[in-house]
RNA sequence: GCCUGGGUGGCGGAACCGGUAGACGCAAGGGACUUAAAAUCCCUUGGGGCUAGUCCUCGUGCGGGUUCGAGCCCCGCCCCAGGCACCA
């Protein structure tokens, strides 16, 4: 600590023993928070609430840079509100069911449950040495049943409001292996474990209707959003897919039922001139039955069936087809249409059959190409009209009817509602909507996740699970069966159950389990009451806390994760549990960390330690041979461009880290890791610290200057002026705009002009001054390096727990300026700079810019049209 | 192909309502301190030019336009990143 004496030496290399330790200090404030419970959240109606929350991480083993920088902008945000006087909830716990936790078992030959609340251990610490103020007594983990037995409830709940069905659907299938595989799990078509092709086998499996909501959530995209990247929105508005049209029947050539399709372009009705068929579209193996075409149609729709279904949403894929031996009648033109069935059909959209119009659909045109099928033009170019034989792509823009009988001449936007029209007064069609939006699959043929509580029993079918009976608990002494295949299925002890409704001892209990997507659905709910045992949650906790004010991670989530929260949270309002439908007022996706990638000819991708020399000098540690440095990528594993935080932790501490996260790039934007960077934040700290330090005998025992800015002069006037112009420029930039990148430039100017107006202390007022000024860089930066601004807000002299000070507010008047620059322009150039008084008026401004001898060289012997006076900014002459 | 973002010094990035382009930091160079180094503190740093200034000129992906004035607005392109993509 600084002594008297030595208070009149110079500034600059009096304390060089003065240096910034951050370890003692992060741990001991660290405790300090734990042991006060500084950031425990308490429902209290007489304060206004703010909720913010992080998306809860996976425990995967430990944290990484994305962590660091996503938990990093949350926490300056908790911070800041809190230092703003607000309730804050800001609660942290984890997504803990999930693949990779059976992986890994089965690698390592451990439990999931093990495996997983170990890593829970690890990254529990490694969160707490980062400083993050979350409210560590509302921690959870998904894979609890104290968890997830309410969202069991809710599953019996929804089953209860036809919210839930079962139905076959498809899931890729490894033979070789006996398992079911996730999407991610195949690799190209291939299996990952054992490398062999990847199959399809169709399941019976358990739907939610998230469809029955696909208007609402869309409406609500853009009304009710605003706090929402428009990204976001539109990639949620795209997803769900909302299409208008109509429906239509086509009655068969010799058979008197119909198919119906569904189009959006029922304007081209009079053009479709054949039909396709979904190859799982039922009437396909009936129509084609006795035909000529029978054993063709066969062996297609076999081939479609074993195909791999990425195989089939491959970006070059072939349109193939098959004619199925039956026709159609068009039911507007009459036209006799041959029925195919093709790939490209899905049975999942609309009604799995296509009108099909070639010379209006650039699929169907490509199509009849291929297959020499009839074009009939419907619309024509306003100007001038299309020849079917000659086109050579199809004409999907505006026109006119034509070969359309009642209907020629129309404009088809128009067309569109005439032939709805038509179509419904004479009962061949009505108008439709359809979503893209398919019902959500939550099925899942794993161990490792929550039991749907439903019970098979041979005589009463499908029953549900007695809420009194809940939880259906994941048996823990599972052995894990090589492959991946869920051992519940061998597993006598939680397979037999009793039927709970007649009571049969033969009843069987369902063995797929939920998809974590689910858990993640209303865990923000579970915060705000996590020790709750009545219900999922205590609603008076819930009316407080909820909506999240402020939800923040990264974009990867942006259809899935948010989407069906929001989903869910509809259900729990009709369910009568919540009162709003939309769980996160504001929403920010912030960008990757993203680092260069390193590759060595022999060895491949480098990990940055892996690489001696710098620039693109490298060299690879375990041949000597040159590294080739890539482009900046999103740091992963795979590409081994990653920065361990325990790292970074050890070597510069949680405050730097921190720092440089923010600084580095707006947290919308990617951030390019740097370690010179984070030098250059370590470097500032210890600037800050040595600022405080080497000033600390000065203003020791003296209060920090509230005043009017009236009295003061000269430097202290203008370190005034900094200091409030600092508070206003790093509130509105963590405020309006999270900007914090902005916000850090600006308490370095701060800092800068501290150590530019060291005469402040020979002014009277100056040791005040200063003193506000130090104070407001410790305080700016309270949210930012928070272990720091305690450590030497307590050396400024103040009690500990500047985590609930409060924020400062600047004062206008100190932002006054004594004189203007104002800027002269002629013709829009920059030509000088006139430094007036600040209430000078606007005609003798103008009147010194026309004098001044740097505009004169400019204007002399031209003639003078306007001159224009921006106030307090500049002056243009035109000349 | 469609929908979003984005393109500014050697680099990350600033520029808030159309009004001084390049804040702040990194890197680089120079100086001070030191026996020396590290650390620190100070200075310089977009390109070009000359008469060396309180100077001129060019400059925010490219080409046009609006305006007294455009990185910012409008029209037409090019490139990069992300998302969607046989959805009838």
């Amino acid at each position: 600590m600084a002594q008297e004496g030595n208070s009149n030496r110079g500034l600059k290399g009096s304390f060089m023993n003065e240096h910034y330790h951050p370890k003692p200090i992060e741990r001991r404030w660290q405790d300090y928070w734990k042991n006060n419970k500084i950031f425990e959240a308490r429902e209290d109606p007489s304060r206004e609430k703010y909720y913010l929350l992080e998306m809860f991480p996976y425990p995967s083993g430990k944290i990484h840079m994305g962590h660091v920088r996503n938990y990093t902008i949350g926490d300056v945000v908790a911070r800041y509100k809190s230092m703003r006087g607000f309730n804050v909830l800001h609660p942290m716990g984890w997504d803990a069911f999930g693949m990779p936790a059976e992986n890994a078992a089965i690698a390592n030959n451990t439990h999931p449950a093990r495996w997983t609340y170990e890593n829970i251990d690890f990254m529990r610490r490694q969160l707490k040495s980062m400083g993050f103020s979350y409210d560590w007594d509302r921690e959870l983990a998904t894979c609890r049943p104290e968890y997830y037995r309410w969202e069991q409830w809710l599953f019996l709940k929804m089953y209860e409001r036809g919210m839930v069905y079962r139905k076959e659907s498809e899931v890729n299938w490894c033979e070789t292996c006996q398992t079911v595989l996730a999407n991610e799990q195949v690799e190209q078509g291939l299996c990952w474990r054992c490398g062999k092709e990847v199959g399809s086998k169709k399941l019976k499996q358990w739907f939610f209707k998230i469809t029955d909501y696909a208007d609402d959530l869309l409406e609500h995209s853009d009304k009710l959003l605003p706090g929402w990247p428009e990204k976001v929105v539109t990639m949620q508005k795209n997803w769900i897919g909302k299409s208008i049209g109509a429906r239509i029947l086509f009655p068969l050539a010799d058979r008197d039922f119909s198919i119906e399709v569904f189009t959006t372009r029922q304007d081209t009705v009079f053009g479709a001139t054949f039909m396709v068929l979904a190859p799982e579209h039922p009437l396909v193996p009936e129509l084609s039955r006795g035909t000529a075409q029978e054993g063709e149609v066969a062996r297609f729709v076999e081939r479609m069936a074993r195909q791999d279904k990425a195989l089939r949403t491959a970006e070059d894929y072939e349109k193939e087809g098959v004619f199925v031996g039956a026709y159609c009648i068009n039911p507007m033109s009459g036209r006799r249409m041959p029925v195919y069935t093709a790939n490209f059909a899905l049975m999942d959209y609309g009604t799995g059959a296509v009108m099909s119009v070639p010379t209006h659909d650039q699929r169907d045109f490509e199509f009849a190409k291929k297959y020499g099928l009839d074009l009939v033009v419907v619309i024509d170019r306003p100007d001038d009209s299309l020849d079917a034989a000659a086109m050579t792509e199809a004409y999907t823009e505006d026109g006119v009817l034509v070969n359309s009988a009642p209907f020629d001449g129309m404009g088809n936007r128009d067309a569109m509602e005439a032939i709805a029209d038509h179509l419904e007064k004479n009962g061949i069609g009505s108008r439709s909507v359809q979503f893209r939006l398919r019902d959500w699959g939550i099925s899942r043929q794993r161990y490792w996740g929550a039991p749907i509580p439903m019970v098979h029993c041979p005589a009463c079918g499908v029953v549900p699970v007695r809420e009194e009976d809940l939880p259906v608990v994941l048996p823990e002494d599972a052995d894990l069966l090589p492959g991946g295949k869920s051992p519940l299925t061998a597993l006598e002890s939680f397979m037999k159950t009793s039927c709970p409704a007649c009571g049969s001892e033969d009843a069987r209990r369902e063995t797929d389990t939920m998809d974590t997507f689910v858990e993640s659905s209303w865990y923000f709910e579970r915060y705000c009451s996590p020790h709750y045992h009545q219900g999922m949650f205590d609603t008076r906790a819930v009316d407080y806390w909820m909506p999240v004010d402020q939800y923040i991670g990264g974009v990867e989530h942006a259809i899935l994760h948010l989407l069906y929260s929001r989903y869910f949270t509809r259900v729990l309002k009709d369910v009568g549990l919540v009162k709003f439908k939309e769980p996160f007022t504001r929403l920010l996706t912030q960008g990757m960390v993203c680092k260069e990638t390193m590759k060595c000819a022999t060895h491949g991708f480098l990990f940055p330690e892996e690489a001696q020399g710098s620039g693109n000098e490298r060299t690879c540690v375990k041949c000597g041979g040159p590294v080739e440095i890539g482009r900046m990528e999103k740091m992963s594993k795979s590409k081994k461009n990653v920065v361990d935080p325990a790292r970074l932790l050890e070597q510069y501490g949680a405050d730097t880290v921190r720092l440089f996260c923010l600084f580095a790039s707006p947290p919308e934007r990617d951030l390019e890791w740097n370690e010179q960077g984070v030098d250059g934040a370590s470097r500032f700290l210890n600037r800050v610290w040595r600022m405080t330090h080497q000033r600390l005998a000065e203003v020791s025992g003296v209060d920090a200057y509230e005043g009017s800015p009236e009295a003061l002069k000269g430097d202290s006037r203008e370190l005034y002026r900094k200091t409030h112009d600092t508070i206003r420029r790093v509130s509105t930039d963590i405020e309006d705009r999270f900007h914090f990148n902005t916000a850090v430039s600006a308490i370095m100017e701060l800092v800068n002009e501290i150590y530019a107006r060291e005469n402040v202390l020979k002014a009277s007022r100056g040791r005040e001054i200063l003193k506000k000024a130090m104070e407001t860089v410790v305080v700016l930066l309270a949210p930012i390096v928070p272990h720091m601004a305690e450590e030497l807000w307590e050396a400024l002299g103040h009690e500990p727990g500047i985590a609930h000070a409060p924020w400062p507010e600047f004062r206008q008047d100190a932002l006054a300026t004594r004189t203007l620059t104002i800027v002269v322009q002629v013709n829009g150039k920059l030509r000088s700079r006139l430094t007036v008084d600040a209430d000078t008026d606007e005609e003798s401004i103008k009147d010194h810019a026309l004098e001044d001898p740097q505009v004169k060289r400019f204007i002399e012997g031209k003639t003078l049209r306007k001159v224009i006076y921006v106030p307090g900014k500049l002056v243009n002459v035109v000349v």
